[in-house]
DNA sequence: GGACTCTTGGTTTTT
DNA sequence: CCAAGAGTCC
């Protein structure tokens, strides 16, 4: 125990001097203000290691991460530092999927509730939609899950939202988000935002709990607290109520998930919600090179909505980032791999090298120039297993087995494999599950009661449920052994024998093992625990440090990360920025954040790069290079070959900063018809119209929304 | 009930 | 261009 003792204050001793300010803080709340690269993993690991050296038993220690992946990461520090385990280390979303379960009569939830993924909420969107009788074609069931999300993002019940607004839209808008949780209490199921909702408004409502929560938890430890919603912020200050002993760090500089919900506010007036607050600035940078911070740091600056704040470093000189001009897309992706090679001659490992892209869409063509260059990558998108087909099958099998009243899971499977049980079937249970107002697990267990059905069909569910109630009885089983035997007698592996099947019969193989890897490592196993779990994993927890591979993914996987060398390709107006989020200024911060926080993952070598031509849904188009680079200056531009396109007798520079309105007289250019002059102009909210006179003869009226008109304008 | 074809539209980003 | 959902036909 005494090596234990020395190996903390040895390691301790070891940090600068604000970096021991804040690992050694003890009570009372604290904001960590940590810049990039600044050492604050280590602060945090050092801290929990500290408190409990102090002598606070690690039960009363609750570290709050951003992803799976972090807190696993930290886990794995403290046992390298031998703190003694017990400390929970988990996201907002377990935490309020473990508390919600272990409170569930408090919560008036049933303890064995599904937690419902995007696809699951679609789908019980669909059906609260037709139950408010509103067609899916004029109510997007994505739109209306993304309003009602917001709202819930803001502990706002249908109640309080029917208080604030009284518009047609907004009438509907209540209508269908009380049909969605009337939906999702029919199944038992909480989706996402309801897990930080429910949490919050238990929290806040009930006192008893509150404190008794709070005696649990006597330091927290919030992470990345730049990207807390609203939900989350009050599940902390409710956690802390009585102790205040809330220790948190973020960036606001790296604040990039306002998109969903993320309020840079919560950590802008940590101060104010804590008056006692001790403030500590990492400003120190100890990642990169002085050029890859120079170029983030000029990059950050033209955020008006932002605190100054100092970078610094002390590491010496690197080499200059580059910028790569490419053709098209395809060009691009052979730039990124002959530069991973070059990187590799020269001695660099593959696992040192990230490719950063701004849509998923983007990987395909990156991986198949990797591929073609025998360069061994990995894609960070943790949750594409969980969305084939197979495994949703599974994973809806285990959720029907767990909880019953889960219809959307039950949908899914009860004629998958083909058991001749079809629409018209489950309609008339569903049917009668209405007219008896009965949940549709009874209607199924007493088939014999719906005179609507047949006798083949009668017979046909009472199997189906036979298998259902015969799993049942095996849930007492280890969790993979549940698995295996649902495979079995579902008749999936059947199903799956075929050689065409080969791929889909291996990936259920290997969430088997996943399986008994996951009872292995957990304390308390249970196949409720082992759902929770894969419910709520993100692309970031596929990252594997070990694997030799060069790493792809989004800028937004790869918050919290840092590599020796990073690419980021199609830096251009409508990806980077995207065009979705060009409307206002504060979402254009964001998105400079975004390839701020990019930019500052690489250590030695770093890479923007774009392309003049990029595919979007099938068709080439002309890009224009992003107005960021504009905030960069000093970058080593290096131009393939110049464009061939002799179209441009003047020299005509693309000017997208003032792109507003496309007024008559403007000069523009169309990827397919070339120059032309607007002569007319028509806005119609959102449905702007051009009439363009083009060079080649043509007049065309054009969609602003759809057509890919370019802006010129003469170089001043 | 199930397989097949046609239509439509386009998710940034993720728990 | 491609995926998902709706519609159609056996």
């Amino acid at each position: 125990m005494q090596k234990r003792d020395n190996s903390i204050v040895m390691s301790i001793s070891s940090l600068t001097e604000p970096q021991r300010q804040a690992a050694t803080h003890v009570d009372g709340p604290a904001l960590v203000l940590a810049g990039p690269g600044s050492g604050k993993t280590r602060v945090i690991t050092h801290r929990v290691a500290y408190l409990i050296e102090q002598g606070i038993h690690p039960f009363g220690i609750l570290a709050i991460t951003f992803t799976n992946k972090a807190a696993e990461e930290m886990r794995n520090r403290l046992r390298t530092l031998q703190v003694p385990r017990g400390c929970t280390i988990c996201t907002f979303h377990s935490l309020a999927a473990r508390l919600l379960r272990e409170f569930a009569a408090e919560a008036g939830l049933a303890p064995n509730f599904s937690i419902f993924d995007s696809a699951d909420q679609k789908a019980a969107m669909r059906v609260s939609l037709k139950a408010c009788e509103l067609d899916a074609q004029n109510f997007s069931p994505g739109a209306m899950l993304a309003r009602i999300s917001n709202f819930k993002n803001n502990i706002e019940t249908p109640e309080q939202v029917a208080e604030q607004y009284n518009d047609f839209y907004h009438k509907k808008v209540v209508r269908v988000y009380a049909a969605y949780q009337k939906q999702l209490h029919d199944n038992a199921a909480l989706d996402f935002d309801d897990l930080l909702m429910k949490l919050a408004l238990l929290l806040r409502d009930n006192s008893e709990l509150r404190n008794k929560l709070n005696e649990r938890y006597r330091y927290i430890l919030v992470d990345e607290y730049q990207d807390t919603n609203h939900s989350q912020y009050q599940i902390a200050r409710g956690l802390a109520l009585s102790h205040e002993n809330m220790f948190v760090t973020g960036d606001p500089d790296q604040s990039i998930y306002g998109w969903r919900g993320a309020d840079i506010g919560n950590i802008l007036a940590f101060e104010e919600d804590y008056p006692r607050a001790r403030v500590i600035r990492l400003e120190e940078n100890f990642r990169s090179t002085p050029q890859v911070l120079d170029v983030a740091d000029q990059l950050i600056q033209a955020n008006q909505q932002r605190k100054e704040k100092k970078l610094f470093t002390s590491r010496k000189d690197g080499t200059a980032p580059r910028l790569i001009e490419s053709d098209n897309e395809y060009e691009e992706a052979r730039e990124m791999a002959e530069w991973v090679k070059q990187l590799h001659q020269g001695g660099m490992e593959y696992r040192e090298v990230a490719v950063f892209y701004r849509v998923n869409s983007m990987s395909r063509v990156l991986e198949e120039a990797l591929r073609k260059a025998h360069i061994p990558y990995q894609i960070i998108r943790g949750v594409e297993f969980f969305k084939r087909k197979e495994i949703k099958d599974m994973i809806a099998y285990l959720r029907l087995l767990v909880n019953p009243a889960d219809q959307i899971s039950l949908k899914r499977i009860i004629n998958q494999p083909s058991r001749g049980i079809g629409n018209t079937t489950l309609g008339r249970l569903f049917s009668q599950s209405e007219k008896t107002g009965r949940d549709i697990w009874y209607v199924l267990n007493h088939v014999d009661e719906v005179g609507a059905l047949g006798g083949a069909a009668k017979t046909r569910v009472g199997k189906f449920v036979e298998t259902i109630i015969n799993l049942q009885n095996r849930l007492e089983d280890s969790v993979s052994e549940v698995l295996k035997k649902t495979y079995e007698l579902s008749g999936m592996q059947a199903a799956l024998a075929g050689e065409q099947n080969e791929e889909s019969a291996a990936n259920v193989e290997e969430m088997i093992n996943s399986a008994s890897q996951y009872e292995q490592e957990q304390e308390n196993p249970s196949l409720a625990d082992y759902l929770q779990q894969i419910a709520l994993v993100s692309d970031a927890d596929a990252y594997d440090e070990q694997a030799g591979a060069v790493s792809l993914m989004t800028l937004h996987a790869a918050k919290g990360l840092e590599f020796p060398a990073v690419f980021i390709v199609g830096v251009e107006e409508g990806l980077i920025p995207h065009t979705r989020s060009a409307d206002s200024d504060k979402e254009l911060e964001e998105e400079r954040r975004l390839l701020f926080v990019g930019i500052t993952r690489a250590e030695e070598k770093l890479c923007l790069s774009y392309a003049r031509n990029r595919t979007v849904h099938g068709v080439s188009m002309a890009t224009i290079r992003s107005q960021f680079l504009r905030n960069l200056s000093g970058l080593d531009f290096q131009t393939m070959e110049t464009s061939e396109d002799s179209e441009d007798d003047f020299d005509i520079e693309p000017d997208p900063y003032e792109s507003k309105g496309f007024s008559p007289g403007q000069l523009v250019r169309h990827p397919t018809f070339g120059l032309g002059r607007v002569s007319k102009y028509v806005g119609s909210h959102g449905d702007d119209r051009v009439t363009v006179q083009f060079n080649s003869g043509a007049r065309k009226t054009l969609f602003l929304k759809y057509a890919k008109l370019e802006k010129l304008s003469f170089p001043r």
